[in-house]
RNA sequence: GCGCCCGUAGCUCAGUUGGAUAGAGCAUCUGCCUUCUAAGCAGAGGGUCGCAAGUUCGAAUCUUGCCGGGCGCGCCA
């Protein structure tokens, strides 16, 4: 719809500005909720109407007449439906061209060129122990959206932010210690909440040959390691790995703290430093350094977040779990205090997650279910897939026994089962190629219907590129498939009619080049076969 | 107490910069395989959109109040 969408926006835009001298909201055009409204809808004349306190039918009927005029050819007929509906509907002859374009352009068809240079930090887990279902759902949907911006021409770099400076770290090296002691028969007493698991023992044992080693930093590199293997098992891969520790060794932190005391920012209580934070907006001021002395967590966040301003992004994005939703604020107003504008960061926060599965898994008594657990259940696509069928904001609950489940129940295969009727009827089409010249022996409804569903495509990527939510993709994708195989049960594409066959595998083939990109987007691999 | 998320069909959820008859899937019932994969298609039933007021040509969507569920509010990270 890329094409006549921009061509009808503007001549309607237009036609409004010549004739009522207005400048309408855009978008001016829509994909409207039915078939039967035609291609686009627009609410132009109730807007108009509204502004203007006129009767909206007869400014319908005036804008009606201006773009017939205008879309000869293009459009097929406009209609007006109460109370001041404009129904669009374009011609055949359009839709095929714009097919044979996208048979031409591939994936370009539906890219654009905005170029910008974007940071997306995501999953940031503390590198004490293995990632959780919720860390995997954060690097999915981070992983995902990194694509669609990419996509769509802008330069991202995923980063992970390792939390290595507390507390925390301290106390899993002092856990492994003791675990140390108890390999070798020692005495020992396990440190009070410390790390439970299996992973400890690992690490322990692999501690127990070797010499002069400094656990805190082995334990750290191992545990790095897991979560990298974990990620790579879902098919992430961050670009830029941060370390706090780095950061204060490198002095980033202090230099933070100078900067805002120059600009007094920073003042004395009770023998701990406070940044004024309410001056940016922030519900009360925040410690920065505590009264023995030490950094707070938002202290080297402050610092970090310097650090990818000063790398000169156009815009961070943050991933963080909802426990941080109150943290946005404070981190936003360190952003102002530093100079910048506070828009520049964008935090999405992504929902927990639930496991549903009748026993299997929960048997498990008394550690919780992680990432690898999932992964190894279901395997990579699947989790990709489940972990993006809801919105960000809204809790996920992963059903596992039906992302298990092998029939049309399971979305995924619904739409996976597209993909393997079409390289299906490829292989018994034999050789083929793609001529443009069949494609206006489209005739059918079914075949426009599918057609018309590609074509939208477009709208679904900018809306999933404008909301950062990946879930679009997954809803478009199994409304394709929904039409898919209904024009598939109703229309064979290998028949006597070489027109008409020739026309179909066209249509085929725009349908995997959708197909593929968005699967492609989403990171799961198409099959071939089922 | 303050802040955030959620409440839509029996179940899981779409639909929210206000728009057309509130949509899918599951489950229930009825049809369709000599023809490219039936892991599919066609059809039926099923709703006080948590409750109540307000804003207007029009509200599931916006405002206010209430009810119910989840989470967060540290000189923790």
């Amino acid at each position: 719809m890329r094409g006549f969408y921009q061509k009808v926006s503007q001549i309607l835009e237009d036609i409004v500005r010549e004739k009522y001298g207005l400048e309408l909201e855009p978008p001016l055009w829509e994909v409207p909720s039915r078939q039967e409204f035609g291609d686009l809808s627009s609410m132009a004349a109730m807007k108009l109407a509204s502004r203007l306190k006129r009767d909206p039918l007869g400014i319908a009927i005036d804008l009606k007449s201006q773009l017939e005029k205008k879309l000869k050819g293009v459009a097929e007929k406009i209609e007006i439906v109460k109370p001041a509906f404009i129904n669009l509907f374009i011609s055949h002859k359009e839709l095929s061209q714009a097919m044979n374009q996208l048979l031409k352009e591939k994936d370009d068809f539906f890219r654009h060129s905005i170029k910008k240079k974007v940071l997306l930090e995501f999953v940031s887990a503390n590198p004490t122990g293995p990632l959780s279902i919720a860390h995997g759902r954060q690097a999915v949907v981070g992983d995902v959206i990194a694509n669609i911006l990419e996509f769509f021409g802008n330069k991202v770099t995923r980063e992970y932010y390792i939390n290595d400076a507390g507390r925390q770290i301290e106390l899993l090296a002092a856990s492994v210690a003791a675990r140390i002691k108890e390999l070798k028969g020692e005495e020992f007493s396990f440190p009070q909440n410390g790390y439970q698991g299996q992973y400890v023992k690992d690490i322990a044992k692999e501690c127990l040959g070797k010499k002069k080693i400094k656990l805190d930093k082995f334990v750290e590199s191992h545990v790095l390691k897991l979560i990298k293997n974990e990620l790579a098992s879902l098919g992430i891969k961050f670009e830029s790995w941060i370390s706090q520790t780095k950061l204060i060794q490198e002095g980033e932190v202090d230099r933070a703290i100078a900067f805002m005391k120059k600009k007094e920012l920073i003042y004395d209580d009770g023998g701990a430093l406070w940044f004024s934070s309410t001056k940016f907006g922030d519900d009360k001021d925040r410690v920065i350094k505590k009264s023995d002395g030490e950094l707070t967590y938002f202290t080297s966040d402050i610092a970090y977040h310097r650090d990818k301003l000063k790398r000169k992004y156009n815009q961070l994005i943050n991933l963080w779990g909802p426990d941080h939703h109150g943290y946005i604020e404070r981190v936003k107003a360190a952003i102002e205090a530093l100079g910048y504008r506070r828009q520049i960061l964008k935090v999405l926060i992504i929902q927990l997650v639930s496991i549903k599965t009748k026993e299997r898994m929960s048997r498990r008594k008394g550690t919780a279910i992680l990432l690898s657990d999932l992964v190894n259940e279901v395997g990579p696509d699947t989790a990709r897939f489940y972990y993006l069928v809801r919105r960000n904001s809204s809790h996920l609950e992963f059903d596992i026994d039906l992302a298990k489940e092998v029939s049309f129940n399971n979305p995924l295969y619904y739409v996976q089962y597209c993909c393997a009727r079409i390289n299906s009827i490829y292989e018994k089409a034999g050789k083929r190629r793609f001529d443009p010249a069949f494609s206006k022996f489209l005739k059918e409804p079914e075949e426009f219907m599918l057609l018309r569903v590609l074509l939208q495509f477009f709208h679904c990527l900018e809306k999933a590129y404008y909301t950062l939510e990946p879930v679009f993709i997954i809803e478009y994708l199994k409304n394709l498939a929904a039409i898919f195989h209904k024009f598939y049960e109703r229309k064979r594409v290998l028949v006597d009619d070489k027109n008409v066959s020739c026309a179909r595998l066209n249509l085929l083939e725009a349908t995997r080049i959708v197909l593929y990109c968005a699967l492609n987007l989403l990171g799961i691999k198409p099959v071939k076969k089922m």
